[in-house]
DNA sequence: CCGGATCCGTATAGATACTG
DNA sequence: CAGTATCTATACGGATCCGG
C-alpha cells in the first residue's frame, strides 16, 4: 500500500473522484464539448465539471482543444493514456451496473 | 449515463471514495483486524476507517465478525461480491502504479 | 487495551449567480 | 458557450470518551 501524498494517491484520487469516474466514462464515447458533458453527466455542476476536467488534463488523461471563435468552442477528448485508464473505469462501472441486482439483494438480506 | 442518487451512483461513490478504494484493495490480501487495516492504509483516521468499513459492509462488500472477548477482536474480510469488485479496483490501482512513469512524463511534457 | 462513537474546527466539495 | 466568483454544505482529521 503506497503512502499518503505520493503521486499514485493523487492520481487515484483524481481518477476515482465522484465526477472523475463519470467524466472518463463519458469521454470513452468520444470527443465532447463542455455543455455536452454537462448534459451527459447528470447532476454535475459547471464548477465541478470544469475543475475535474482541469485535473484530468493536468494528469495527462484528457486533451483540451479550444477554438478561438465566438461563441467559445472547446472540445474534450481522452489521450491514449486516458483511454487506457478509461477501460479500467468502464470495467468497474459496468460491473456495478450488471451486478446491481445482486448487490441490492445482499443489502436486503442484511436488513432482515 | 445513470442519474443522480440512483443506487448505482451510491455504490460507485462508496467504492471509489478516497478510502473505499484502499480498504477494498487492502482486504484483497485477506482478513484483517481493524488496527491492521489502520496500519496498512497509510494516512487513514480511525473515524474514516470505521465509517468506510460500515458503508462497504452495508453495501454487502465487506463481512464483519466480532468476537466477544476482551480486549475486543474484530475481523474484516471481503464477501464474494466484495472480492469481485476488489478485482476491478486492484486492476485500476495496479494500472496506475505500473503506468506512473508514463503519467509523470506526460505531466512534465505538458509543463514545458 | 481494542474498536469504535461523538463533538468540534477546518479544508474541500459542491450549488448558484455572474462574466467575457 | 465556457468558464470564474462567491457562498454554503459536507467530508475529513483530531481529540476525547466509552463499553466490553
Amino acid at each position: 500500500m503506497f503512502s499518503t501524498l505520493c503521486p499514485s494517491r493523487e492520481i487515484l484520487n483524481h481518477v476515482t473522484s465522484r465526477w472523475g469516474v463519470l467524466v472518463l466514462s463519458a469521454l470513452m464515447d468520444g470527443t465532447h464539448r463542455f455543455s455536452e458533458l454537462r448534459r451527459k453527466i447528470d447532476g454535475v455542476s459547471e464548477k465541478m465539471l470544469a475543475q475535474t476536467l482541469q485535473q484530468l488534463e493536468m494528469d495527462g488523461f484528457v486533451d483540451r482543444v479550444s477554438y478561438p471563435v465566438v461563441p467559445p468552442h472547446v472540445e474534450y477528448s481522452l489521450t491514449p493514456l486516458g483511454e487506457q485508464i478509461g477501460v479500467q473505469i468502464d470495467s468497474l462501472v459496468d460491473w456495478i451496473e450488471s451486478n446491481l441486482p445482486k448487490i441490492m439483494k445482499a443489502q436486503q438480506a442484511r436488513q432482515g
